[in-house]
DNA sequence: CTGGTGACCTGGCTGC
DNA sequence: TGCAGCCAGGTCACCA
């Protein structure tokens, strides 16, 4: 589900509801998310609150006052956050619940439970799963002379090298297909063979991609919804993923479907070289 | 180090 | 209708 853009719709969801309120308890239905949730996640929350919130990667990072440590979620597959003062009793897959004081309850609901909630007492950008991360993709450490550099020797796919977290954040297997068609280059090609001036179109377009998918609310496929419960609109706004064998909107050529890693791959043999 | 594959988990859809 | 098989927004552990 969740890529950069869901991520950040989340976040600005639930921002507001969260922060600065007196956390009640903490309610664990299933601990077996993708790492068990801490045993000890109730008392390390009970009577702190949330200072500040931001994403980094895909990550939601919640930070509690008083530098009592950190909270890490992560969406996985299929995860949501909503946010909500009246909401029903849990049914399957709301594996738990943060309350505030105040009444209201920050809820995890994930089908396949490749999500994560996790706590850290130190620096969280220092926790092992956040501090290999390479730069976000909106800020100004990334661009196409860092991709041109990061690239060298290299002889993946390119694909694989713009959906490695550990080259940039946030671009999962949407975006990756859209931001190649955007770029005009072909998600097999090698990424060590891709010249500094394509690198500069990339980057442009994972750019452009991302922000417009979060002005858009996120791309809702199946089932993902923000955490007001509304769908995202960028599905409207795909051009090549989920549309192997329908027409190139620029040359109307047939769209070819591979599989990269296991994964879809969609892109047009005309107009991505 | 690098790149490829399987694993985790559940449900929806397709086709026999 | 039943059921096997495949697929899905992620990414880590492990292998050659």
């Amino acid at each position: 589900m969740p890529e950069l853009p869901e991520v950040e719709t989340t976040l600005k969801g639930i921002s507001k509801g969260i922060l600065h309120k007196k956390i009640r308890s903490f309610d664990c239905r299933d601990k077996r998310l993708r790492w068990p949730i801490p045993a000890d996640m109730g008392s390390f929350l009970k009577n702190q609150s949330f200072e500040n919130a931001y994403r980094r990667g895909k990550y939601i990072i919640l930070n509690l006052a008083d530098k009592k440590g950190s909270v890490l979620i992560h969406l996985g597959m299929s995860g949501k956050l909503r946010i909500s003062k009246d909401l029903k009793s849990p049914v399957k897959h709301e594996h738990w619940d943060i309350n505030f004081n105040d009444g209201w309850t920050l809820r995890y609901t994930d089908v396949r439970k490749f999500g994560a909630l996790l706590k850290t007492k130190k620096d969280p950008n220092k926790h092992v799963l956040i501090k290999h991360l390479g730069p976000e993709p909106l800020s100004n450490k990334f661009n196409g002379e860092y991709l041109f550099a990061k690239s060298r020797k290299k002889t993946l796919p390119i694909k694989n090298f713009i959906m490695d977290s550990k080259i940039v954040v946030g671009v999962g297997n949407i975006y990756a297909n859209e931001a190649l068609y955007l770029a005009g280059i072909r998600p097999t090609k090698k990424s060590g063979l891709i010249s500094r001036c394509k690198y500069e179109e990339l980057s442009h377009s994972i750019v452009i991609t991302l922000k417009d998918a979060i002005e858009a609310g996120g791309t809702t496929l199946k089932d993902y919804t923000n955490a007001k419960e509304a769908p995202g609109y960028f599905k409207k706004e795909l051009k090549v993923y989920d549309r192997g064998g329908e027409n190139c909107l620029k040359c109307k050529k047939i769209l070819k479907e591979i599989r990269q890693s296991n994964r879809q791959t969609v892109y047009c043999t005309n107009c991505q070289n």
